[in-house]
DNA sequence: AGCACGATTAACT
DNA sequence: GTTAATCGTGCTC
């Protein structure tokens, strides 16, 4: 068996589905090995007139995925040398999808550290290119079904989070972006991460 | 601690 | 030709 979130998580509103990612566990099955981490950090995406998302251009090579079916990878380039983790939403033929920009790590903190070139811990993963490049995700995942029990990616269940503890702020990086779009409180970041260390202690 | 900038490529205008 | 859902480095205060 397996708690591993199905499409009709998937298929509703983004921005409810960015907020309810936090506390789940994201999952990389790099060989035989997990690297998981509690998701901290996400961003959501939708529509082709929100002028932050790719599809405000419409359908184009690159965001065909995000207009098809919920729960596949969208797994992009930027800035010329980083790649992004986005989870497709929505119903089929609707584009919006969440960016996953940070994880509290739990599970193959050595092959983290090992991708991560011996950068301190706090860097592993506190933002969405330096995620992929600690899990190994690339161009080569999008399209990927997180859904399907063979995904090398996907989301787990994980912790409920209360609201009070979730920030809602405008999301990162949208500076040339008109309003209202730049300041839509759609990116969610959990307040204080160490209180999930606590609780994974016990 | 905080800010500015260069890296480097694909997609879009 | 321009821009981009970023990161790491190097400089200044």
């Amino acid at each position: 068996m397996t708690d591993r979130l199905s499409a009709s998580f998937y298929t509703r509103d983004t921005v409810q589905v960015a907020r309810e990612l936090i506390g789940k566990r994201l999952v990389r099955l790099d060989g035989k090995r997990r690297i998981a981490g509690v998701i901290t950090e996400t961003e959501a995406y939708r529509g082709e007139d929100d002028l932050a998302c790719h599809c405000r251009s419409g359908q184009t090579p690159r965001t065909v995925i995000m207009y098809g079916p919920p729960g596949k990878a969208y797994v992009y380039f930027v800035y010329g040398m980083h790649w992004l983790l986005n989870i497709v939403t929505e119903k089929d033929g609707y584009p919006g999808a969440v960016l996953i920009r940070a994880i509290h790590p739990e599970e193959g903190l050595d092959l983290i550290a090992k991708r991560r070139n011996g950068k301190p811990q706090k860097q592993w993963v506190d933002g969405p290119a330096k995620l992929c490049q600690a899990l190994g995700i690339d161009g080569g995942f999008n399209g990927v079904d997180t859904c399907s029990n063979d995904a090398h990616v996907f989301v787990e269940t994980g912790i409920e989070i209360p609201s009070a503890l979730i920030q809602k702020t405008p999301r990162i990086g949208l500076e040339k972006v008109p309003e209202p779009w730049r300041s839509k409180p759609w990116r969610f970041a959990l307040t204080d991460p160490n209180l999930i260390l606590r609780e994974s202690k016990e």
